[in-house]
DNA sequence: CTGAAAGCGCTTACAG
DNA sequence: CTGAAAGCGCTTACAG
């Protein structure tokens, strides 16, 4: 039927574009584009006759060609470079996707979901990213040693790091908990319950959060007139694994620790397993506190007391915070507050 | 400096396009075009050229102008349709998201996620679906009761779903496991470890998965002889909690119940909970077998025997079959393969 | 094998 | 307040 149907079997009709729009509204296609982008000086005649022929054409805006004569995108990548095996277990993962995809959405922004972990994925990346595809990166467990890090601001890409990102703090904005105080009052909760040989399971050394939530712990213990034991400090990946890797060392080092402090929920769950394999009870023998409060630590046995981190807000305000830098502005840091919460695994 | 800037900030020098290409290599850019889309009928001296002026100049494609003048969006939607409180805790959902994404990647697909949960989410998600601003739609956890579902068939979108969508089978093509045959399997295992009362969690009855592993239960009791009791039949919602809620429903009907199938490892994990507050041994007291094998399993209390779900290959397959149907060929279903994955929950 | 030209569907100064 | 026109960066018949 008609001459220019797409080449594969048509899927169905032509969509109507903003020439159709303009032809049912009796007006000019820029007046329809005008009304479109809500900008000022057209009449209130010209606003309604063009939402009608809108709603009456079934018209919806092609994102190509509207990318294609503005420059922008109207998508954000986020960008995972986490080992996928971080990645399954991780329930942050998920709270934080949610939080990005809703703030996102409610900017009218597209969501695009890339994952650089093996060596081709992580070319791709760069190539896609560098070449301007998209308006700006929301960079996930960002390792200070990682090579992308360098060729993202290299490409000038705008970019919002979860956490500090280590070393390029100048360079790239970062939401970020209050990881040190977070960390601090987690240990001062167990100095205060009484314990005195408080072992910690951190984060990797590479990143923020791992370097600062151990730095929380030193500022409790030194606060408190204590000296940090190296014996009592073992490092972990996040991961549940690592967790209880860790916890089986910190147990040779000093089979009478009275707490733990794990810089994630997930180390913690590890963590909490090998204790009960070592017949440790919980919180009588060993108390033990988490960090995150992400899905897991509520569902432990027995249920983690950890320091909130409160994603939702994070991604949120990563979300604002990119829309401020693609629009501009100096990058900057933000940091959202943590807090205690008790459950039993370290009761009040 | 130079007149057109973008209206912000300038985000350093113009990207090259193709015309710079061109001017480098000498050659018209139709000739450009040629060789980055692989076309025949172009001299291997113009490709030598061109090559070498393409990374002279670091030149990447716009695909927002490719877009516009293929008609194609070289993108893809991931679609989750799951109330957030299920994303959240399933790992399932992780290892379609990875597979899907190394899949599309391979393809140099975009991935554009999409979670329509609220109202507001949901109507935007069908106007930009219904736009055609994807290629195609990858769907997950389509219950038959959705409206969202006839409104995409409506607007003739590429779907493939993970899962048969009840009443849709004929319009939207979709890649399950052998459901039916997987549960049938499990509960075979329990009969031949000389169970007598086994009880089934089924997932919910408006889904694929939720009906055939709840029918493979009902096969292999009646293979065997037995009949259906509905006191050993409780309704689940895939989740952890609705496991334990009907877990205690299924003791107080049966308290000397001696197996529990539940259709997904997450159901299972709630089921262990509620059987170890009720002082029953597993597998002593009461075997119990899940569907998935997700990260879930080899970490339970003890770890579960289940029925593996290969959600890697349902990924890929999934991605394969959505070109196939966006490429006109018409829909169709793909059935993998389980098998039982053997654990101390019910050992041999 | 290769150029010149039209066209994809928008936005945006530029005149009126 | 509104139109006509150029331009965004590609692809693709159409002539050579």
């Amino acid at each position: 039927m008609l001459p220019n149907v797409p080449t594969p079997p048509s899927p169905g009709r032509k969509r109507p574009t903003i020439r159709d729009v303009a032809r049912e509204a009796g007006v000019s296609y820029a007046t329809v584009s005008r009304v479109l982008n809500g900008r000022e000086w057209v009449s209130p005649e010209a606003v309604r006759a063009v939402r009608d022929a809108i709603s009456r054409t079934g018209y919806t805006a092609n994102p190509h060609a509207r990318s294609l004569a503005t420059g922008r995108s109207g998508s954000i990548a986020f960008l995972l470079t986490e080992p996928q095996h971080l990645l399954f277990e991780d329930p942050n993962f998920s709270v934080l996707l949610r939080g990005v995809a809703q703030a996102l959405s409610d900017r009218e922004l597209t969501l695009i979901l890339m994952i650089a972990s093996t060596p081709e994925e992580r070319a791709r990346t760069i190539s896609y990213l560098s070449g301007g595809h998209v308006d700006g990166v929301l960079l996930f467990s960002p390792h200070s040693g990682d090579p992308l890090l360098g060729q993202l601001v290299q490409a000038e890409v705008p970019i919002v790091a979860c956490g500090r990102v280590l070393g390029y703090e100048q360079l790239i904005s970062s939401v970020m908990a209050d990881d040190r105080n977070g960390g601090r009052s987690a240990v001062e909760h167990l100095i205060a319950a009484g314990c005195t040989r408080i072992a910690t399971i951190t984060g990797p050394q590479d990143t923020g959060g791992g370097v600062d939530r151990l730095q929380g712990y030193h500022d409790a213990l030194i606060a408190h007139g204590d000296t940090i034991e190296p014996g009592r400090v073992a490092h972990g990946d996040w991961s549940r694994a690592s967790g209880a890797a860790a916890m089986r060392t910190l147990l040779e080092h000093d089979p009478e620790l009275d707490a733990v402090f794990a810089a994630s929920d997930a180390m913690a769950e590890g963590a909490l397993r090998v204790l009960r394999e070592a017949a440790r009870a919980v919180p009588g023998d060993v108390r033990v506190v988490g960090f995150d409060d992400s899905g897991l630590a509520a569902t432990t046995e027995p249920p983690l007391t950890t320091v909130r981190h409160p994603l939702d807000r994070v991604a949120e305000e990563m979300v604002r915070l990119l829309t401020d830098v693609i629009a501009g502005r100096t990058p900057l840091s933000i940091t959202v507050p943590t807090s205690l919460v008790v459950r039993e695994s370290s009761p009040a």
